[in-house]
RNA sequence: GGAGAGAUGGCCGAGUGGUCGAAGGCGCACGCCUGGAAAGUGUGUAUAUGCCAAAAGCGUAUCAUGGGUUCGAAUCCCAUUCUCUCCGCCA
């Protein structure tokens, strides 16, 4: 992971003495042992790199405190000069100007060493993830993520039942072949019905977080370097998005991105929460290393539709919000009648940024598998952290809200399962909340 | 892509070397005034960080960013980034 990011082009920037860690440092300084025993649930052993953390925050403090004081007398010794000066006293002047000399080289070495140790600091902080809440499940692998919730009827597919990728060439509605002539795998062609049901899925999601309260957005699709670091995409997973060298930009993963930094550097009023935005984009991912049968037909794309919901709360307000979230979005999956389940993700399949995930999946009857087509989580303080999101609490003090967001939701294996569990001998029934939007019952 | 102008606090806007963290205005907060409101009026109103158990207080830094000149920089010099205007190109 040092590694990872020593050889990271972002490494100057992201390393300067004036990065924002991710983790509080107060909060580290106090409770060590706490965010050690939270961040094993991770499966990370920070123990050493923390204490490494505090030594130095220690000897960085001490070089603050020499460099004040030797800049406190500098600025003493100015003003008296100028004192000087103006009654005539040149002589004297000249005196205390040797004096200031001395105060600069020394300055100059001392501001040196805190600089450094504020850079090794921040290059051990910015390796440390997120704590988990306590209520996340220790475990490694997806398997070991709890399920909270199960919902809906499994489908009863018919016999002549075929993979969403039949059925797509079938009804001639999305085309893999084409995609790859014109781009490459991973960007497939929607066409007729298939089109028409991309856009009806869009609206009906915007839709609906209209009217569950959030603003409407419509973000740039590509973002700078400061943007990917404020929400946590970088530095740990530049690899996975798209890089317009030439300008310096990233095509987005998701409208989270730039829907979270709208609020970079800004302290919002206490009384606007919960701040609630959503956004539909097109989403783009390298997906290196992805292979097999993850990748067949819409299972994973490089490009996909999504509609994302993000809130900003107070601290003490997060988690209902993220309970009020999961439901929005369950409630979404209901409307269009697919068998859901809902996972508490373990310590070990989390994200780097996340204290809390819920993750939803959908299941495909003719692939029998469950898909992941939304994630809802809670992040704390540690992207405001980052992008210096904060409020006025009530005592008039400056404190770091929290963020949250959840797809609401991605399109390909939402229209995967809604292809698959509705086929027919005679074709693919919409759901019933959806007519309105394609306008058509059937693809055919 | 070519030429020019600019970047100051939540916003507007003054400030070309000496208590400038920064005039003035707007906005905002609280108070007075009012039956209530408006108007009027008074006071207050950046962030980060260090010392301190903490508050108070004090120190330090911040006028796009990074360097430089100077005893002293918002102010002078250099570089970078960004924004705006005009021209060209173009949806």
């Amino acid at each position: 992971m040092l590694n990872q990011i020593k050889n990271n082009p972002h490494f100057p920037y992201l390393c300067t003495s004036k990065t924002n860690p991710m983790l509080e440092l107060n909060y580290i300084r106090e409770n060590a042992a706490e965010v050690a025993a939270r961040l094993a649930i991770k499966n990370i052993d920070a123990a050493a790199s923390l204490q490494k953390i505090i030594d130095i925050d220690a000897r960085r403090r001490e070089a603050q405190k020499q460099l004040d004081d030797n800049l406190a007398e500098s600025n003493a010794i100015a003003r008296q000069v100028g004192d000087l000066f103006k009654s005539g006293k040149a002589a004297e002047a000249g005196e205390l100007k040797a004096r200031t000399a001395e105060l600069k080289i020394l300055a100059k070495d001392l501001a040196e060493s805190l600089d450094n140790l504020t850079v090794e600091q921040n290059n051990l902080l910015v390796l440390l993830p997120n704590v988990p809440h306590p209520s996340v499940p220790k475990g490694k692998t997806p398997e070991d993520n709890e399920i909270v919730h199960s919902e809906g009827e499994m489908p009863k597919l018919y016999e002549g039942a075929v993979p969403h990728w039949d059925l797509a060439s079938k009804y001639d509605i999305i085309d893999f072949e084409l995609g790859n002539k014109v781009t490459g795998a991973g960007f497939p062609f929607y066409k007729g019905q298939g089109a028409r049901l991309q856009r009806a899925l869009i609206n009906f999601f915007l839709d609906n977080a209209v009217e569950a309260g959030y603003r409407e957005i419509q973000p740039p699709l590509v973002v700078n370097e400061a943007s990917g670091y404020g929400t946590g995409q970088l530095p740990d997973k530049d690899g996975q998005m798209y890089f317009c060298e030439v300008d310096k930009l990233y095509l987005i993963p998701t409208a989270e991105v730039p829907i979270t930094n709208i609020y970079r550097d800004v302290i919002v009023k206490a009384a606007d929460f919960p701040i609630k935005n959503a956004a539909y984009s097109n989403c783009f991912r390298r997906e290196a290393g992805s292979y097999g049968k993850d990748v067949r037909g819409l299972n994973r794309l490089h490009q996909f539709d999504k509609v994302e919901i993000v809130q900003i709360q107070h601290p003490d307000n997060s988690y209902q919000t993220l309970e009020e979230m999961r439901e929005y979005v369950a409630g979404l999956l209901r409307k269009l009648e697919l068998p859901f389940r809902v996972l508490k993700l373990c310590g070990g399949d989390m994200s780097f940024t996340s204290s809390l995930t819920y993750d939803f999946e959908v299941y495909s009857a003719a692939q029998q598998r469950w898909l992941e087509v939304s994630s809802v989580s809670n992040f704390e303080s540690f992207q405001a952290n980052r992008m210096k999101l904060r409020f006025k609490d009530e005592s008039g003090k400056t404190r770091l809200c929290h963020t949250l967001n959840g797809s609401a939701l991605a399109l390909p294996r939402i229209v995967a399962s809604l292809l698959e569990n509705n086929q027919t001998a005679d074709g693919i029934r919409m759901p019933a909340a959806l007519v309105k939007y394609t306008g058509f019952e059937m693809i055919k």
